[in-house]
DNA sequence: TCACTATATTGACAAACTTCGATATAGTGC
DNA sequence: GCACTATATCGAAGTTTGTCAATATAGTGA
């Protein structure tokens, strides 16, 4: 590796070769982790998940639409962000759709920001 | 609170009077949270974090620069974004600017997911 | 001083995101 | 069937983000 330490006597620092395969190596899930860290990004999609993890039942969706003065539209769109990222876990039932936190995901998140501090 | 079982036999479920006292609460850094987490959002920031934890020493941002395949320019950018959202520490030593992960940042991340959990 | 190096900033542009209103889909109950 | 409710999707508008080339700022060393 050409890591290099704070030795201040050289004469230029950036002829470092170019080492893409590191760039590009399939470092473990990066890009899972990017698109985790997208969906919790907003502050809305924040606070929703914040509502869903303090609810001990599963939340319904009408019940978080009036709480954030946004259209329902709006709250579906965010909603799906969460899903698609498996940060929520939703369910049907009848005209009803409960969502809950998917603890997994969020730990999966956890360690992968563990391990870079 | 009117958070709601799954109890099917309702008339309707939307009847909850809203509660902006509770959405537009204090809620204990969300928005810091948000910005944390933004920082965190691009798989590019994600991978020179993680450069920079896995080298032992403090990196130098020229020698960030030749393994993104991306502009000067373009690093600088996402350097700034990291640095204002607490997430890398930069130093700068004559023309040399050299930075490393901040743990605290990150750590406050963990917690803050840990907590949604 | 002058040439060179590292980094920051600016302006422009395309792509992505957030939001809405309108509309579509689908379940419930009469 | 019809009216009503809950969600999803679409299209448009406005905002933010990521990227670059060009340029500015500033340290180094001859």
């Amino acid at each position: 590796m050409t890591t290099k330490a704070k030795v201040i006597n050289e004469a230029t620092c950036c002829d470092v070769e170019e080492s893409p395969a590191e760039a590009t190596a399939p470092d473990g899930g990066i890009a899972d982790a990017a698109t985790l860290f997208k969906a919790l990004s907003d502050e809305t999609r924040l606070r929703m998940v914040q509502a869903m993890a303090r609810s001990q039942q599963e939340l319904c969706e009408c019940e978080i639409v009036p709480q954030f003065g946004l259209s329902q539209s709006t709250i579906s769109y965010h909603l799906k962000v969460l899903r698609q990222a498996g940060i929520v876990e939703c369910e049907k039932q009848g005209l009803w759709t409960y969502c809950r936190v998917n603890p997994r995901a969020l730990m999966a998140a956890v360690k992968t920001l563990a391990d870079l501090a």
